[in-house]
DNA sequence: TTTCATAAAAAGCGATCACTCGCTATCTTG
DNA sequence: CAAGATAGCGAGTGATCGCTTTTTATGAAA
């Protein structure tokens, strides 16, 4: 009869399920909305039926709490290298725009838009999200300022932060087109342009 | 018997049931969120049976359309006072970007984006929220020009508001609490001093 | 092997969704 | 007034939602 092709220990079932479903819970979010990740569609992609999902998470905003903290650790991750160009000239400064943006229009970074945005209107998912929340903008601080303190007043690297990413957020918010990720757009790019401009001429020029 | 209070023509009858519908609609997603604004809960708020909703309405989707539509143009007069103020100082600069946020961060903006948050995993709402989309597009940039042209370089106006609007987006659907419109907040307000002096150090002591 | 606990599957439950349909109420027209 | 058209109502429909329950497979312990 249908011989077991593996031979796997209970605690690596369980593992591989559990994966299967955060996984497939992060890509429909990015892919679908929030609205079409219904329990049903993610045990279809994860490859599993729905008792399995509800044997390890209680409730699907529990299965979704798991799958925000790991796509803000996946999103950290992205982040780390994006800030590395130097921020000295308007080149510099212009290349890491744009590496902060691709990681910001990156699918896990809108997985966690998804949930932010569905978290507005739920007041125990905002409640639930909030300690992940906290966590992701103090490592992305973190980031901002391991690599920018030195060039940067280190008291305004939160408020630039803040500045520049809300910016691509608010771009992936309303992207005209299903996936933002691709070309900027001419505005978009001279809006970009000009914000690499005003940041150099603070940072640089001026005296310090 | 219940005698009919007043008289009215079926016309009247019909824009008075269509303006509730649509009030009600954009009330509604502002407060409550596309999901939770079912065609049920709108007829209730409005006073109205679903049959009636269906009368004038073909699906859900045209209802959210004409909403989204009223609320544009429900946006722009909201906007139309923002811009007024001076842009040749901090304190010109620093005023008209918090009217600025009050207007991006007000009910019918939330509306707004609601919709089009909606829209992104929606091909169709997507679609047919286009016209009204370019519309506002518009109307906003013109009305940027009309208050800004003679002080900023006009080749630039729509890099500029598209910078700031996009921040201020950004953090309406970031936001940590259920009503973003009220206090700035720490970084926030750090980030709005920010842009507003790099905006003033741009266009007036620079040479032009 | 036998016994037991855990993992996964499958069917089903009540609630809610957008939407329809048959009917009544109100207004318009001749 | 009578006849027809439009507006509004509310019960009903099938589909889908999150979730539970029952049943079956599978690995661990004896």
């Amino acid at each position: 009869m249908p011989a077991p092709a593996t031979r796997r220990t209970q605690a690596e079932r369980r593992d591989a399920t559990i994966g299967a479903l955060l996984e497939a819970t992060i890509a429909s979010l990015a892919e679908r909305g929030y609205a079409a990740t219904s329990t049903a569609a993610i045990c279809a992609r994860a490859g599993v039926s729905q008792g399995a999902l509800f044997r390890h998470f209680k409730t699907r905003q529990d299965l979704f709490v798991a799958a925000a903290a790991r796509a803000a650790e996946l999103n950290v991750e992205q982040a780390r290298s994006a800030f590395a160009g130097d921020v000295r000239d308007v080149a510099g400064v212009t290349a890491t725009l744009g590496e902060l943006r691709a990681v910001v229009l990156s699918p896990t970074n809108q997985t966690w838009r998804e949930l932010l945005v569905a978290a507005r209107s739920d007041a125990e998912l905002r409640a639930a999200l909030r300690p992940a929340r906290l966590e992701f903008g103090l490592q992305m601080l973190a980031l901002a300022t391991d690599q920018w303190g030195d060039v940067l007043p280190p008291e305004e690297i939160p408020a630039l932060l803040s500045l520049v990413v809300n910016v691509f957020d608010g771009w992936a918010f309303a992207a005209p087109d299903a996936d933002a990720a691709s070309a900027p757009g001419p505005t978009q790019q001279a809006a970009m342009d000009l914000l690499a401009q005003m940041i150099v001429a603070r940072y640089t020029q001026e005296s310090r």
